[in-house]
DNA sequence: CAGCCAGACTTACGTTGTAAGCGGGTGCTT
DNA sequence: AAGCACCCGCTTACAACGTAAGTCTGGCTG
């Protein structure tokens, strides 16, 4: 707490020496933002937060981010890039299209689940073109996706047919995932009333006394079976796709 | 324009003689809130503005509404509230599980159509409970669906199933629709730049030259059959339930 | 008739996003 | 070496937002 007093620049907490490339860049920026995101929700992510957070001062990343609405559109494009459609060494085409979209489904999954608060992000943000459907909202992976699946037979009605379902099952399950695993969480909602019942509040534990189902199926509610679920669902999706293409 | 001059009150635009009533009620608050949504999107709903919308000042929404977040959650009960898990005249029951669930899912996306600037808030807004799925969130909806399919013949194992299985489904293809039908509206982005090209600029068109594919399949990629594919995929959703059922 | 209180208004404060301009170091030019 | 332009972060400032706290007013009740 005794401040030295050798200490010669008592306003600028600044070092005289600066190493000459720039502190900022929108990828650096953009990454503490996810990280951001992840660890206390999208509310959280101001500007000042997320300078203070980089050593900095808000305006200093309006160089690199063309205001909020461009930082959380970088911040989804940044997530929606770590994609991969296909595994790394790349697979035999003839490994089949279902193992190509299994590929594919588990590792969207895997970003969902490892940023379950920036989800929603991709999920609701409106895409760049109407035909550009979260949660698969980049270019690079739609024209991945629909090369993988024209090498691997598919005529280019049934990848077309194949994106749509395929996004609306990715969008449905993993949104539900990561509302689930939010659930709880910090950012779910802190502002907690202790006892005030003066409008109807529906926080702490629900009143089930008039659904006598959901009370009497809520232990079996209550399991989570997403990843279950998820897998059966894909499952189906998949024999579903292999049933129209015969036909 | 010209104000007769018999006006006698020239700064209280209020009326002496006021009805006995509270000219405010949550109901009424929450309506006109679901208006605004609908008709600029969820970030113009603001206090001020809902309060000048209701000829009101900000701060008398605050007896009716616990703050803001309240406020969201009242809308999205308030439109949860609408859905129907029946129709009117009571069914017969041996109508069979499939039509109960195609009326269900049916009503369900007649709500999302109708407010799809409000959609994403009944699908991302974090639950009560855990088991409350998007956008099936109320205690009603959960009790009238859980009895509905019991009552025409599911297990309990069964019906908590189905109810999983029908939160993802609706949650992926209504929320998915709603954004396509949000895409060119107003409130989609209004920032639109001119011709600023320094950050890399993503709207406007969009450069397919590095994605042949793409390009070759904007055409199909552009058609609008999401009705159909709902249709389908409901379709699709009860034959495999029906399957399991069987087995 | 006095008092009270529900119900809307007023004021005020902290926080947010962001426009506009500043300053000082770096590296290139002459 | 001197100048200069520019990159890059800082400072100031403002409008809009959510909301805490207090105020006024009219009708109802004791």
């Amino acid at each position: 707490m005794a401040d030295p007093p050798t200490r010669s620049e008592p306003t600028t907490p600044r070092k005289t020496s600066e190493p000459p490339g720039p502190r900022l860049s929108r990828a650096l920026i953009l990454d503490r933002a996810i990280r951001l995101i992840d660890a206390q929700g999208v509310t959280a992510l101001t500007m000042r937060a997320l300078g203070a957070s980089l050593g900095v001062e808000a305006m200093s990343l309006y160089r690199y981010v063309n205001g909020r609405e461009d930082l959380l559109e970088g911040v989804v494009e940044q997530l929606v890039g770590s994609i991969e459609v296909e595994p790394g060494e790349r697979m035999e085409p003839n490994d089949g299209w279902q193992a190509f979209l299994q590929w594919f489904a588990h590792d969207v999954r895997r970003l969902a689940l490892e940023h379950p608060a920036a989800f929603p992000l991709i999920a609701t943000r409106h895409p760049a073109a109407p035909w550009l459907r979260p949660p698969l909202r980049s270019l690079r992976i739609v024209e991945a996706f629909l090369n993988g699946l024209r090498e691997r037979g598919f005529t280019d009605h049934q990848a077309v047919t194949a994106y749509r379902s395929f996004s609306s099952f990715l969008l449905g399950h993993l949104l539900l995932e990561c509302a689930m695993s939010c659930v709880g969480t910090s950012f779910a909602e802190e502002p907690v009333d202790e006892g005030n019942a003066d409008l109807p509040n529906d926080d702490a534990q629900l009143d089930l006394t008039d659904y006598p189902t959901v009370a009497r199926l809520q232990p079996q509610l209550t399991e989570d079976h997403t990843r279950a679920e998820f897998e059966e669902a894909l499952e189906h999706l998949l024999v579903r796709m292999d049933l129209e293409m015969s036909q």
